[in-house]
DNA sequence: ATTGAGCGT
């Protein structure tokens, strides 16, 4: 049976050609930076801010939920964000509720992103001047 | 004043 092992030898020299090298070292997986701050997407038009909060405090202490609505409409635009106390807690609701089901709707959840530099700590305002600018008062 | 991926009044 010296043939078969022959044989096999050659199957296995055919297959190992590894011309084509996969250039995929690993998956991509949307792991963004770990923060409090949640981005859940997929959410019914019918999902209000209380549903997304409720929902979520069930994997830890939310500070704060809303969904995002439309300006004009009010209408709900089908995402939402939530921010837990600590990143710990929004861990666990991504891993608690990301790829479940709210009001018949798959959502998502992730972490958010820096939505601006500014508005995010009232306490690193800018020196600016108090005073008046001595004018623009009596003007208009 | 809907759309179904997305990142906020």
């Amino acid at each position: 049976m010296a043939a078969a092992a022959t044989a096999r030898s050659g199957f296995r020299r055919m297959f190992s050609i590894s011309a084509f090298s996969p250039p995929k070292p690993a998956t991509p997986p949307p792991k963004a930076d770990p923060s409090p701050n949640l981005f859940v997407s997929g959410l019914s038009k019918r999902t209000t801010t209380d549903g997304l909060r409720d929902a979520f405090a069930k994997f830890g202490e939310v500070i704060h939920a809303r969904v995002v609505t439309d300006r004009v409409t009010g209408f709900s635009k089908g995402f939402g964000f939530v921010r837990y106390a600590t990143v710990e807690d929004a861990a666990k609701g991504i891993e608690g509720m990301d790829g479940k089901f709210l009001d018949g709707w798959v959502i998502f959840a992730e972490y958010a992103r820096p939505r601006s530099p500014q508005q995010q700590d009232m306490n690193s305002q800018p020196q600016q001047s108090w005073g008046p600018p001595s004018s623009s008062w009596g003007a208009q």
